[in-house]
DNA sequence: CGAAGGCAAGAGCAGTGCTCTCGTTTGTTG
DNA sequence: CAACAAACGAGAGCACTGCTCTTGCCTTCG
């Protein structure tokens, strides 16, 4: 199968510039902040003018949506990365661990890109539908390290965890309102197996998830200063808390 | 107890303008986010030119600083009123839900001020330290009703759940590395008694604050479209979850 | 009463997002 | 190959921002 057209040099070159101006977008980003990006300070590290910029990208937030792409995407390869990175498939555990590590590691090291994705968005900007798909890869990754311990029998069910109970009133509320996530995740083709995963696990999972994206957020945005003195191992113990809580059985020896 | 020196009508004017000021910047700041905030729109809202207002207030910053002491009163107070609300003290489940509503009611009903509060905060711009005393009394309204309801015996301890292990792992690694906040807690006074409320159980009070400002973040920021449908319910849930998980016992009936 | 200091107003500076116009370069088509 | 059209970079310009400085007015206090 052919290309479409015929890559013009020009064609060539703005694909270049165009991702020029986006890592020195990004460059900026690093410690900057959302808000204090400037369209003119990035033209000038390119080497334009301000104007030419705007050949490239119709608004300052067309810029800053392309950015959110762009550090979406990122931030779910590198936790699927994470994931990945355990040799034994089958140690839900190490895969839980190592999906949350990456998470915040990727947060740390890029926090410009953290602010810019879970920060105070624009009052009158709304995402398009364009970000949504990148967006939710990252918990997809957590989501599916949560189905394959199920299916493996690696979680533990009621009677186990007192937090398991099928009865527990809220439960039906819980799985009502989160019923659009389930369809939309279905839909997206991750729970392949039909409806093998609990709806509560999955609201379980969706519960963690938030968790540690508040603990995230709490460290980067410097609400734990003067709280928390060793954040490594402070997420650490979030991390098995969460996992513990989910009925994830504990890592074989210790 | 005299005031230290007569008020005279030019320092009660400078406090009414003061006030004046600050509550244009809040109206603004209900829909126009901290980044958008401009200090000359404010000006023309309470009929000065730009340059009169820094009479009041050295810097931007500044403004924004004491718009900050003034949104954590507020969201403490509201906390603090939700649960006050409950007539029977003893009923640390309705005073948990209540605590946890009021904070949920009062993010959605001051976006802007939310935002101000726990968004992404301008890079270079740290917190003085006037504000991290009115920051803390949302969490010391709901470890108190903790603390009082560990005090009645109305927590259960290990053995009635799974995740109240004394034993489990990484509970000296959170117990450790969040010693400065229980440090910080006890030094208020807040926990009076003594050591009598255990450290893992602070600890857990910690991490379900910080579920709540995730989900109500999440929530907030619109990470939630199109995933949950019935907000209200769903935060229900979760508050009902977070206390089962953090051994509140049941309410009575149902 | 007179000096001192708080106060509002205005001009001005450097910066911003964005629009428009102007030649130039590039690609396509007759 | 020549002609037309589209894409492009540069610059000027508009309205806006935070902030500084100067100029007078007016309250306060010695």
């Amino acid at each position: 199968m052919q290309l479409p057209k015929a890559r013009t040099a020009r064609a060539l070159a703005r694909d270049q510039i165009t991702a020029d101006i986006l890592a020195a977008a990004r460059r900026r980003l690093a410690d900057e902040g959302p808000a204090e990006l400037s369209l003119r300070a990035v033209a000038r590290d390119v080497g334009m003018v301000s104007s030419a910029v705007y050949r490239y990208f119709a608004s300052r937030d067309d810029l800053l949506t392309a950015l959110l792409v762009l550090a979406y995407d990122d931030l779910g390869s590198a936790a699927e990365e994470g994931d990945a990175a355990v040799s034994d498939r089958d140690d839900f555990w190490a895969r839980w661990s190592a999906a949350l590590r990456a998470i915040r590691r990727w947060a740390v090291a890029n926090p410009g890109d953290y602010a810019l994705l879970y920060g105070s968005p624009v009052p009158g900007y709304a995402a398009p539908q364009t970000t949504i798909e990148p967006a939710v890869r990252v918990i997809l990754v957590i989501l599916g390290v949560v189905t394959d311990a199920h299916r493996a029998g690696a979680i533990a069910g009621a009677g186990t965890s007192a937090t398991m109970e099928s009865d527990a009133p809220g439960a039906e509320g819980l799985a009502a309102s989160v019923a659009e996530a389930i369809d939309f995740v279905r839909a997206r083709g991750l729970l392949e197996g039909e409806s093998d995963v609990p709806v509560e696990l999955v609201v379980r999972t969706l519960m963690a998830w938030t968790t540690v994206f508040g603990t995230v957020s709490f460290e980067l945005f410097g609400h734990l200063v003067g709280s928390v003195s060793d954040l490594d191992r402070y997420f650490d113990a979030v991390i098995e808390r969460l996992g513990r809580d989910l009925g994830l059985v504990a890592p074989h020896g210790r």
